[in-house]
DNA sequence: TTACCTGCAAAGTCTTTGCACTCTT
DNA sequence: AAGAGTGCAAAGACTTTGCAGGTAA
């Protein structure tokens, strides 16, 4: 099975890329649509598939949202808000050495791990403040 | 809005607490239907919010997976292996503190945190070594 | 030419919602 | 009697898959 070169994934590539960090497959198609409009979801999602065998880029599946792909970076861990679902980088070292302080493992073999921390941000937390400013007033 | 009490949400909040820890909200339907042939899911996913929002159990939601169900319990964090998909509880001190380890909040208010381990249960570990033995004879 | 890839539509999984009916209170 | 809760079916969000036609090599 040789892997042919195609505009379409070069596209779903690029724009993980320029998309920076957390894009979902949905925010990856609507802005490839926007300049090829013939270009289909199920493409989006097979690429996206595919760069992730390749290596290319990372999948990141969160609680209760669509599934996000990096560009490849380093292990860094992520907060999620509650308020708007939008993901960010959180600036905190990555405990490689963590499965060392799990007590028994109770025959699990672990191979990884994940920290999504939770809270609300900036904007969401900005926007609640003018809220409570006008029900008050 | 007054809660009335009703056959249904016993018998939820009953399952949930039976199967112990990490049922979904599937697996919970699929044990009451036995019993109770007429309750419908919608019911299930109905009664499992109210159960959350009164205090009575915890939703847990997991990437790539149907959220689960705990009855309440101490705070920890969980495994989930890759083959079968199910979850396990991970023997491991809660650091309730992590998030002082965050460097820069970026105005981030942070209200907690998950950690989810992956890797390979004890029983697909096995079934995978029978595997290869049959595989290699 | 081969067989991988695409676009489209349909289906699949998990969850929520609209509606009329049924119970609890 | 009032209205919260139920069962059913439909819809909604996200993702995968079947298929016929397109295209890279």
């Amino acid at each position: 099975m040789i892997r042919r070169k195609t505009i379409q994934c070069d596209l779903v590539l690029q724009t993980v890329n320029n998309l920076r960090c957390h894009a979902t497959a949905d925010e990856i198609y609507e802005t490839i649509v926007k300049e090829h409009p013939r270009i289909s979801k199920a493409t989006v999602y097979r690429n996206l598939q595919r760069l992730c065998e390749m290596g290319e880029i990372r999948k990141r599946e969160f609680p209760g949202g669509a599934d996000r792909y990096d560009h490849i970076c380093s292990d860094h861990y992520h907060a999620r808000c509650v308020k708007c679902g939008r993901v960010f980088d959180v600036d905190m070292e990555y405990m490689k050495d963590i499965e060392q302080s799990i007590r028994d493992d109770h025959g699990f073999i672990f191979t990884g791990h994940d920290i999504i921390f939770k809270g609300i941000c900036k904007d969401c937390s900005n926007k609640q403040q003018i809220y409570d400013a006008d029900a008050h007033s």
